[in-house]
DNA sequence: ACCTGAACACCGTTCAAGT
DNA sequence: ACCTGAACACCGTTCAAGT
């Protein structure tokens, strides 16, 4: 338990935050605890105090110091193509990190590279037309949606077996026509599904235009 | 500790989901544990596990039993507006049980409220010109959206006292041309938007048409 | 300044034993 | 069948004490 030799004994924010991403690369954030963190680094629970506040702080230094590498120079030039590319690059990320998306949600701040996402999603939606202002409400709402889906799409159940249908023709159903519909099928459009369906919907309305407008 | 008359000493699932359901309300579902639980009920943790599996389905049956009362008649009789209705109904019983959110996402099943109520969407898409495959892909966007949208809204810091401007002009957003225009005002726009504003774009489109489409 | 050890106030879950 | 008590394997955080 005690450090003899080999690694150094003294902790600093860097080697905290490197073997707690390992931690969260390897065995999830849920896996991601301050006695853990200490045992790893050869310390104390009590000894990681000094360095962060509180694990929600040495969540948000995580997220601050996280490489979120993106390779602009495969994106497409211009044009929807680039926003929509731009999203699916957002929305790896946030499935990547999926834990990091209530952090962020509570407003921490995000470092250089995610700055610039934004910045050139802000930037493409201008290009399509919007004002600055619109393009400011129309990123709220990518980011709800994009956020939403890598946080809730993924259906595993932890008991009950086989995945059920999606729209089950259980009692509670009994009478609703459009579910009773869609049961037979819902299983198979929902596989259809994907975060770029959603993102057109977004982008060009999942309605028909009203006619006469 | 041990019951001597007054309440009945015999559990039952009802009695369980009942004090269940008043500690959620009072304390937020954080502060749901089988040990506090169990002695609300006096009892101990041990004995739950003659009625549920494990916390998991606790939960799972706290949401099938959950009251959801919707006000039918309040709604409007048809078009876009009572889809706009059903959605901010549907957000406003997210938002009240947002604990509920990602145990839904796996799946869980709803009760005959909860079926009406994604009926009723499904039934007012159709109405508005969507094919029943449309209408279930439509509704699964609305979904990630409305989800994504109650469970993330609310940048409350822990510390960090003052909420901060939502776009800042701090060193990592240099040179990004929209968000240091944007940084001044996003608090006020920040401040109009609303799920409402995110639920226009979604059946709307956040884009402007193509010219010639 | 940096770190330890003990302590406080908790968790979910299993399992043998009791009635 | 229903319930208890002890136990296992954990949590985050505070605080007095050591060097």
């Amino acid at each position: 338990m005690v450090n003899t030799g080999g690694r150094p004994a003294r902790l600093n924010l860097d080697r905290i935050l490197d073997e707690a991403r390992e931690i969260v690369a390897a065995d999830g954030v849920e896996k991601l605890s301050m006695r853990r963190l200490a045992a790893r680094l050869d310390s104390t629970p009590t000894a990681l105090y000094h360095y962060v506040r509180d694990k929600d702080e040495l969540l948000a230094e995580l997220i601050a110091s996280a490489d979120l590498h993106i390779d602009a120079a495969a994106l497409p030039e211009g044009g929807t193509e680039r926003l929509v590319a731009l999203c699916e690059r957002m929305h790896r990320l946030f499935v990547a990190h999926r834990w990091a998306i209530p952090v962020l949600a509570t407003g921490v701040a995000v470092n250089a590279r995610g700055a610039w996402l934004t910045n050139e999603i802000l930037t493409a939606l201008t290009e399509r037309g919007l004002t600055p202002s619109e393009a400011f409400l129309a990123h709220e709402t990518l980011w709800y949606f994009t956020a939403g889906h890598a946080l809730l799409a993924h259906r595993h159940r932890r008991h009950d077996a086989a995945a059920p249908p999606h729209y089950t023709s259980a009692p509670q159903a009994r009478g609703l026509a459009m579910i009773e519909e869609l049961a037979p099928v819902s299983g198979d459009l929902a596989r259809d599904y994907s975060f770029t369906t959603g993102l057109r919907h977004l982008l060009d309305g999942t309605l028909p235009r009203e006619r006469g407008a």
